[in-house]
DNA sequence: AAAATAAAGGATAAAAAACTCTTTTATTAA
DNA sequence: TTAATAAAAGAGTTTTTTATCCTTTATTTT
């Protein structure tokens, strides 16, 4: 598994946020929840902290819930994967070796380091805003039945 | 995290058997604990469950140990893996979602698919035996100080 | 201002993963 | 044939991850 369960939860409701929301039209939680297939409270506790950071925008009350502004469009995979996950798929060596590096390589490193830019590469550039416009045209699927 | 902290040693462990012994030689698990810098009891776990499928031979009594004879030398990276943390990695939704498809794909399906691809390729085409002898020339290295 | 709504926050519980300890069994060598 | 050795097996414990519940705070609408 390339994300822990807590990280999957976060990039699916930004999506569906980004996907569901505006300025003017927020999501509740229960809605999220519901369009992600996720435990309700669970994704509570992650949308906490992605709008402690900033990545989500919420508003209180009635009427209120979250909603993405169009800097946060510009989120991507990568930004929310450091955020829930830190740096470990991205720099840690891929048999756990503390030391692992160019000069004194773990017997995977040399053929790993070009799969590992790679993986980097895809989520750098995989913007929210851009992924959840290819599921507003139906492309592809958050929710599936 | 591409693997479990279990499948990690294991496949360290394979790594150092293969490059440490022969029919002849054997090694006990103290040295293979220390070999690959692992939790003693916990890494005796594993080789007994490795044992037991047969992917590492073992003796007991005196100047028994593991070792690893030519059929077992064959044995890739993703076979361990395979075992130890099941096909998750090969197949799984990277995002999580159940009924994921060419078909229905989840909103990175479609790019990850070729990093899959490569990451598949890249572990079924490494042979413990063949990563042993790298071990060997000091051209890679399982413990690091 | 009061009632209702919805997120924030804190505390707890359950499940899984990582790790440890002790006893048993097989094998060998004295 | 007994003692020593080393893995196998089984039974914990600890830590981390995943998930739930309850109370508080902010905001809005009536």
């Amino acid at each position: 598994m390339l994300f822990s369960k807590t990280c999957e939860y976060a990039i699916r409701a930004c999506i569906y946020i980004a996907q569901q929301s505006g300025e003017d039209k927020k999501v509740a939680i229960k809605e999220i929840a519901k369009g992600i297939d996720s435990p309700e409270h669970f994704i509570a506790k992650i949308l906490q902290n992605l709008s402690k950071k900033g990545f989500i925008n919420s508003v209180k009350g009635p009427n209120g819930g979250f909603y993405m502004d169009k800097k946060n469009m510009k989120t991507t995979i990568s930004d929310i994967v450091l955020l829930i996950d830190g740096d470990s798929l991205f720099t840690k060596c891929v048999l756990g070796l503390k030391q692992c590096s160019e000069n004194k390589p773990c017997p995977l490193h040399n053929q790993y380091k070009h799969t590992r830019k790679e993986i980097i590469e895809l989520f750098r550039n995989s913007k929210i805003g851009q992924i959840s416009e290819q599921v507003d045209l139906n492309e592809t699927f958050l929710k599936l039945k």
